[in-house]
DNA sequence: TGATTATATTCAATTATAATCATATAATAG
DNA sequence: CTATTATATGATTATAATTGAATATAATCA
């Protein structure tokens, strides 16, 4: 039996369907933009762009299977960052979405937040003991 | 009433998140590869693709409101093409995607049957008259 | 070992997207 | 005006994507 995948767009040139697809959500969109800047962990993203854990997980899981980033377990943490072979291919992509996150207002804030919380010497570990703190002082509330 | 829209990406650098949306589907894709080479009306678009005139017509409306390209009526022809608009603001990305095109087997084989379309002489007209007769052509069954 | 924790995954509900068929609209031709 | 035709749009169905809550897994700590 012959089957004609009459539609497939072959195999060449990685998936660049689904490169497109992870890029069209927001969610994901501001997960880069902080991966753009430093490897960062799961409970960091999450705490930073205060997003569920699963829901974070989920997408760092879609950015990770079109080949946008990579990640490496450290101990109990697992780090993600983009991958250097996105970035040698894709280059003229990666340049287009560096330039429009710092043109768009909402990714800039996040980065504001991100900024802070890297300031702040908060840890992964005291994320686990007083997130509530650490997420009042990103909101501005409280100094350190 | 205040309405907080907590995440939404603002109005700035225009809607970057549909234009991904809107490149995230192999038939857009397949549609952008051809208006990228040149202007084409929506039944020359749906012959050298093979596509149904509606689904035709559903893509491109996605293409044109996510603004990656337009479209201008002349008499009952509705033409379409790359947005300038969008080359110019987003020319990387377009860069890409124009370098995207030529590597990709499927895509070349759309542009193979553009040419071949083109170089036939068939006119709009034609096709409604025998369009059984040009979609022969294109597959290369019949010398013309 | 057992308890805790960071991350991933499953489940179920909801929402969005894509495709097809049929119909509407607007222009043209006779 | 009527018939035809290019394109757009509804309505429907099928499929895929998104989410939160709960659970599983794997590592660490005591």
């Amino acid at each position: 039996m012959i089957i004609i995948e009459y539609n497939h767009m072959g195999v060449d040139k990685l998936n660049l369907i689904e490169i497109f697809k992870a890029l069209g959500d927001k969610n994901r969109i501001r997960i880069l933009n902080l991966l753009i800047r430093q490897e960062l962990c799961v409970c960091e993203i999450e705490t930073v762009l205060n997003m569920t854990q699963s829901n974070a997980s989920r997408h760092l899981n879609k950015l990770k299977t079109s080949g946008i980033i990579t990640s490496e377990k450290e101990s109990q943490w697992v780090y993600y960052k983009v991958d250097n072979k996105f970035i040698e291919e894709n280059s003229l992509l990666y340049e287009f979405i560096k330039n429009m996150t710092v043109e768009n207002t909402q990714l800039q804030r996040d980065l504001e937040r991100l900024n802070r919380y890297k300031n702040s010497n908060f840890t992964c570990e005291q994320l686990r003991e007083d997130k509530r703190e650490v997420l009042k002082y990103l909101r501005g509330n409280v100094s350190k």
